[in-house]
RNA sequence: CGUCUACGAUGCGGGG
């Protein structure tokens, strides 16, 4: 069984659904009993894949034979839900889980609050991290992320940055996705100064920024058609053998041709093609 | 302590 498991857990990886459902039914007709596992594998595949109704049909399906979900079983679904934004649903969910006996966790309430910040719901977030608090979870820097990238979302730095401070005194640390996320804020804005400002005390901290945060920068450099700063990242990146990708040359070459540089554009492209990366 | 949930950040263009 927990070699099928582990079978139908590549294919579900890989998106794969059509092999993963006749290993499954394969190992049934083996006379295997599937576990737990492999239901809660089977339903995160579907899931993933955005096939709602076929996941809930396995998690009948396995309730049908009487088989116990997990903690894990109930995080996949209210998860999966989320995911495809439906989040309000998956809310309504976590009640009857949780009456079932499931003891909900931080990675429970951050995929519901995550949920609700790209449905654009950020109150609905915020009633959501309340309620964790009150139910004595401890929220992450992955909350508090989501949360600052919603408010971000809304144009609404002030609060993010109140929700900054709310996380730091809780002794939580930044970590890079947490800077990307406001530098991302910041760049979003055009308030450039800022988003200097915590690059530079993001390596202060420690930490080395990565591809998405130089992606950021260098974005927020091209909406104020500020094409020196945004090689200068460039530069930089080179220097520190960050590997650009096709999102940075995009990018660059973009904001270049709309600046009527087109030698410098065409020599980005070349230097993209020699680095293997095929123009979208 | 055999297998599952890891949740957060970035571009351009097009469509609506």
């Amino acid at each position: 069984v927990v070699s099928y498991n582990n079978l139908i857990l590549g294919h579900c990886r890989k998106g794969d659904m059509d092999v993963a459902n006749s290993l499954f039914l394969e190992m049934i007709e083996k006379g295997l009993k599937p576990n737990v596992i492999t239901y809660s594998v089977l339903m995160d595949g579907y899931f993933k894949k955005g096939d709602t109704e076929r996941g809930f049909d396995v998690f009948d399906q396995m309730v049908g034979v009487n088989i116990v979900p997990t903690d894990f079983t109930f995080n996949t679904v209210i998860n999966g839900l989320c995911k495809v934004g439906r989040t309000s649903e998956a809310k309504e969910m976590l009640k009857n889980f949780v009456e079932r006996g499931f003891i909900p966790i931080c990675l429970t309430y951050n995929s519901i609050i995550d949920g609700f910040v790209k449905e654009g719901a950020i109150n609905s977030a915020l009633s959501v991290y309340r309620g964790m608090c009150e139910s004595g979870i401890s929220p992450n820097v992955v909350t508090y992320t989501s949360l600052i990238n919603g408010f971000c979302k809304s144009n609404n730095i002030d609060l993010a940055l109140k929700m900054l401070n709310e996380m730091k005194s809780k002794g939580l640390e930044l970590d890079v996705m947490a800077y990307c996320t406001l530098i991302d804020g910041f760049c979003k804005r055009r308030d450039m100064e800022s988003a200097r400002e915590l690059f530079s005390e993001l390596r202060e901290v420690g930490l080395s920024p990565n591809i998405v945060v130089y992606n950021s920068m260098i974005s927020g450099f091209r909406n104020l058609d500020n094409m020196e700063a945004a090689l200068d990242l460039h530069k930089k990146m080179i220097n520190e053998g960050i590997p650009c990708d096709l999102q940075t040359y995009t990018t660059l070459i973009d904001g270049l041709l709309k600046d009527g540089k087109l030698p410098l554009a065409s020599d980005l492209y070349s230097e993209m093609l020699s680095k293997g990366i095929v123009p979208d």
